[in-house]
DNA sequence: AGTTATAAGCTAATACTATTAGTTTGTCAA
DNA sequence: TTGACAAACTAATAGTATTAGCTTATAACT
């Protein structure tokens, strides 16, 4: 009884975002995105690669829809505001889909053409953004990895607790970004 | 046979490390751990409470082993020089041992003395080193946080292969470091 | 519309995990 | 020497992912 076809590889991927983004990434497993899809575990891997890839697929959307936020937020703006409100943006996509980053965090690098595309995608929009500091291209290799460093750093501390007391959190994030800007400016 | 008393505490942890350092902390396993001993899985529970208690001990060793890299490498000198040089001994102590490094980022933040108590020696030593600076409290809390955002970030980027080729990481590293140093002296 | 091929979802089985309970036995101290 | 303690064990349970193979709903094609 009740063999319908309901499920579809997007199907699968939300409920493990809403998983991942409720309870965290290490409690994302089969079985609870079955259970809540209110289907048998094994019926999973015929719309995504088991665990790995089903990782590997929420990695993916993860990237995606960062990208979204971050072009969301940038558009219409430029220079200094425009990469404050890139970093806001990439800080509030984590914070409110910490599962999602996660994934997308400790996707496995090479051999994923999807995946690298879309990295590449993220990157270009970070590129377009860095363009009115006119940096040559090594220089605009550098900051963009600073960029990561600094963002994906405070985030993933912010996310584990590395913190402590919550004081003042905003205003550290906001100086650190407002340093690593200044910076830019300098070798401008 | 061979009911021996072989084990002890430190004698998992270390199992323990060399497997996470070696193979990744995803990889490390009671199983693995057990036979690496050469002994049965339920014995371990005797030395460490369980795999999450394993995961804190390892956590614990790393905090400590970075703490004591940042002292060594920092004892004589002071200012920019030493700064810079925290931030180096750090990086090379996340990619000597990337287990432990894994496992004291990921570690859970209240509720343990010991864990706490090591974390505050860490930052202490952080702060010795931010002394010359003459930051007021707030100041020298966000740069704490600025700077273990930078370093973890940056580490954890570069571990997980996010930077793509490996083309003057050690370059982008040393510009990373350097723009936050000038963001501090512009600050004091 | 009827037939058929495909594939979705299923059951069953296997092989890993971690964890707890309870037993045996080596070790150390009285 | 003896006795208590604790370490390492066996056995059992429950949870995980994964693969193989069966049923049957769905969709395409005559």
């Amino acid at each position: 009884m009740a063999r319908k076809r309901t499920l579809d590889s997007a199907a699968v991927v939300r409920a493990a975002a809403e998983i991942a983004d409720a309870d965290g990434l290490d409690l994302l497993t089969l079985a609870r995105v079955a259970e809540r899809l209110d289907v048998r575990v094994p019926s999973l891997y015929n719309h995504v690669d088991g665990l790995t890839g089903l990782r590997r697929d929420l990695a993916l959307a993860g990237v995606r829809a960062s990208t979204d936020a971050i072009r969301r937020a940038t558009v219409g703006v430029s220079g200094d505001a425009a990469l404050l409100a890139l970093c806001r943006a990439y800080r509030s996509f984590a914070r409110a889909h910490p599962g999602q980053y996660a994934a997308s965090v400790r996707a496995p690098g090479p051999g994923d053409a999807a995946l690298e595309e879309a990295s590449e995608e993220l990157i270009g929009v970070v590129l377009a953004i860095l363009a009115p500091y006119q940096l040559d291209a090594t220089a605009a290799t550098h900051a963009i990895r600073g960029l990561r460093s600094i963002i994906h750093g405070f985030v993933s501390l912010e996310m584990a607790g590395g913190f402590g007391l919550p004081l003042a959190i905003d205003e550290s994030f906001e100086q650190l970004v407002a340093t690593f800007i200044a910076g830019l400016g300098r070798a401008r």
